[in-house]
DNA sequence: AAATATTTTCTACAAACGTAGTGGACAAAT
DNA sequence: ATTTGTCCACTACGTTTGTAGAAAATATTT
């Protein structure tokens, strides 16, 4: 089950059901809150569409409006995004993409450690043989 | 000059006059190669919007085929996009994109070397005053 | 020049997106 | 029950994108 794309406006809709969920549509516009300039039919086009797409789904509660909650793993729509993102724009290749996004990371040396830490299990896995 | 929008299936186009230019649309699809299935006339399309977008530009030759030129910097839009990028999927915030792309990006260990200086470049930049 | 190949300009057209309005259905309050 | 508020199904509509065909204008070859 490939995830469905997402487009731009969409993330936020679904960020806001993944970290909570289900959600009934005005929860959603609630924690959306009024940042977006969205119309409440807005994000109401939205959720269904993304019905649509297989992204999210509804939960007919009797007697009381639906509810919506994501179907797709948030994990699987950011490794499609990246995937996509790290082949259009960087050729695929992730070094330039690390040396860009750490140029102006601005990270706490402990963040700088952690990813130091990574990098350095990258190449152990990397060199076996 | 904020750098226009370049669509996805633009992006190839982009790189392929960042790689040299100017170009004609038809050496264009030649460097673009059968690999995309384009018509020619898509290729066309696609230079036309680039340039109505500001992206590139037409270079007129007395009595022989239209050159194409970018007009935006290749590191501009990659710095756009990847901004918009970071704050649609990783909200923003840098260490789990780099977590994400360190994972798989399978470096060399001199990669890997150099990544680690740029990340202490970062904090240095950081806490300076 | 006539035929042929290439280039350029227009037009097309469906799907996806961003953004919302209308109007009916249903529920809650008076 | 009537009013009032909410929810939802439909419809709308301009823009961008992906993809290209048709036809006119030019250039090239014979």
């Amino acid at each position: 089950m490939e995830p469905p794309n997402i487009s731009e406006a969409e993330w936020p809709v679904m960020e806001t059901l993944w970290d909570a969920s289900p959600l009934t549509a005005s929860e959603v516009a609630k924690a959306l809150g009024p940042a977006h300039g969205w119309a409440d039919n807005t994000i109401r086009t939205m959720l269904t569409r993304l019905v649509n797409k297989g992204a999210i789904e509804i939960r007919e509660v009797a007697g009381s409006p639906k509810q919506f909650a994501p179907v797709v793993v948030r994990d699987d729509c950011v490794r499609a995004e990246s995937e996509s993102f790290l082949k259009r724009i960087f050729r695929g290749s992730s070094k330039p993409l690390l040396l860009h996004f750490s140029r102006d990371a601005s990270l706490t040396p402990e963040e700088v450690r952690e990813l130091k830490r990574f990098l350095d299990e990258s190449i152990r896995s990397t060199d076996s043989h």
